[in-house]
DNA sequence: TCTGGGGTCCTAGGACCC
DNA sequence: TCTGGGGTCCTAGGACCC
């Protein structure tokens, strides 16, 4: 139910191009460079050498090559040997989203960050007599010429299709999707194209002979719901342009805080695998306590060689955001979930989330407690002014294993999902 | 030659309670 | 002595998003 009552809404989605490619070229020609990424092939990408080489993102010189993002590096380069590939900068992103959303929010408080590079905005009540179109193109030569990239609006009355507008044409474009216009700009395109259909659902329904949204709007909802559940209904109103989720500035709440990384090299022991375990609750739990949360599960991830994932998790007898105490828990699963075999990716992640003012404790573990959450914050403040490696543990030391890892885009706020009993919110 | 890292939500099955 | 039936909580796995 949107928050308006039934007035009609106009809703735009505004969409980084090529974001992570976009701001390392906007930031390079700020600092001297000649070559602009966006007009050659490039992509960045990580690393082959620690593991992590795959395309983040791509040019659209690079995309006419046929390359991919997600696919492997030495497979975009095979696709164009002239690729320039450069190392992503996750600090410069985040500071080119916040300064994106910065001006966003000139426009209307009701403003939904949606990604590090995607962000709703509901201006029913801000257009002061100007036409949605008028507001967008605004926005559009602003971001422009303020902050040297572009970007894709979708206009719309409501999320859904606001976000299929931008995914059209592109880059530095600007789309409507009004419900009149669904039959003729999205019902040709591919079932995939679709919010929320990815790989596996989108084979299915090629199976179903059902092959682009206008046929998976005239599918019954029936025979829908018999082979895909409460999702085959999502699905059926979102071919019909349905959503009636609010633009949520409230939407970053997180639910859920992890970190995991994919190891330079297989770990095959408990030393070592323990070793980047305590790195992971070291970054994760004080990202949890910079939000004041305490976590009421812990859960410990692996990948093997083999790639196959697995995962334990436990709810804790209280919830803490004590260091030693996720460690504890955190080792306690990962010695029940590990079979020996060697692994290429650890991750901690902590869910059921609650506030750190009130929580129950035991009266005898108070005393304890509260030593733990002093110790915790100076280690927390320590780092903070001196850096992150101002203070590590011993057993690190000479271990070949970083003593905090993950939290690359710290500071961001995490995404909203839909739920599909009522649309997505 | 192995596919990153950060999330959300749903489902199925089991335990347990009344 | 015909194992009914509703509800909650928990966990692992899988789908999706950027």
């Amino acid at each position: 139910m949107s928050s308006y009552g039934s007035g009609e809404r106009t809703i735009l989605h505004v969409d980084v191009n090529s974001a992570f490619l976009s701001w390392e070229a906007a930031y390079r020609l700020q600092h001297g460079a000649s070559l602009d990424l966006r007009e050659i092939p490039s992509v960045v990408g990580g690393d082959r050498e620690s593991r992590r080489g795959i395309v983040l993102a791509k040019s659209i010189p690079a995309k006419k090559f046929g390359i991919k993002t997600g696919e492997v590096l030495w497979q975009a380069r095979s696709k164009c040997p002239n690729l320039v590939v450069v190392p992503p900068d996750y600090s410069l992103y985040l500071q080119c989203s916040n300064a994106l959303m910065e001006l966003l929010s000139q426009y209307t408080p009701l403003l939904e960050r949606y990604s590090v590079d995607e962000c709703f905005l509901d201006i029913t009540h801000s257009l002061r007599g100007r036409s949605p179109l008028t507001i967008a193109r605004e926005i559009s030569q602003r971001i422009k010429n303020e902050l040297g990239f572009t970007v894709n609006i979708g206009i719309s009355n409501n999320k859904l299709l606001a976000k299929m507008a931008s995914e059209l044409e592109k880059p530095d474009k600007i789309h409507t999707m009004f419900p009149s216009e669904i039959p003729e700009k999205m019902w040709p395109l591919q079932v995939n194209e679709l919010f929320m259909v990815g790989r596996r659902t989108a084979a299915k329904l090629n199976m179903l002979n059902i092959f682009t949204i206008g046929q998976l709007a005239n599918a019954s909802p029936k025979f829908l719901t018999a082979h895909f559940k409460s999702y085959g209904k999502l699905l059926n109103q979102f071919a019909w342009g349905i959503d009636d989720s609010p633009v949520n500035p409230y939407a970053s709440e997180a639910k859920g805080i992890g970190n995991s990384t994919t190891t330079p090299f297989d770990v095959d022991n408990e030393r070592e695998a323990l070793l980047y375990l305590l790195s992971l609750v070291e970054t994760a739990s004080s990202r949890l306590r910079r939000a004041n949360l305490m976590a009421g599960v812990v859960s410990v991830s692996i990948r093997k060689t083999d790639l196959s994932f697995s995962s334990h998790q436990r709810r804790l007898p209280v919830p803490t955001d004590n260091t030693e105490s996720l460690f504890k828990a955190a080792s306690a699963l990962f010695k029940e979930l590990w079979d020996g075999s060697p692994l290429r990716h650890l991750g901690v992640a902590f869910s059921s989330l609650c506030s750190d003012g009130f929580y129950q404790i035991s009266l005898f573990d108070e005393g304890r407690i509260l030593k733990n959450k002093n110790l915790d914050a100076s280690i927390d403040a320590i780092r903070t002014h001196f850096g992150s490696t101002a203070l590590i543990r011993g057993s690190f030391v000479n271990s070949g294993i970083p003593p905090l890892t993950g939290g690359v885009m710290d500071g961001f706020p995490v995404m909203a999902k839909p739920a599909l009993k009522g649309g997505y919110r």
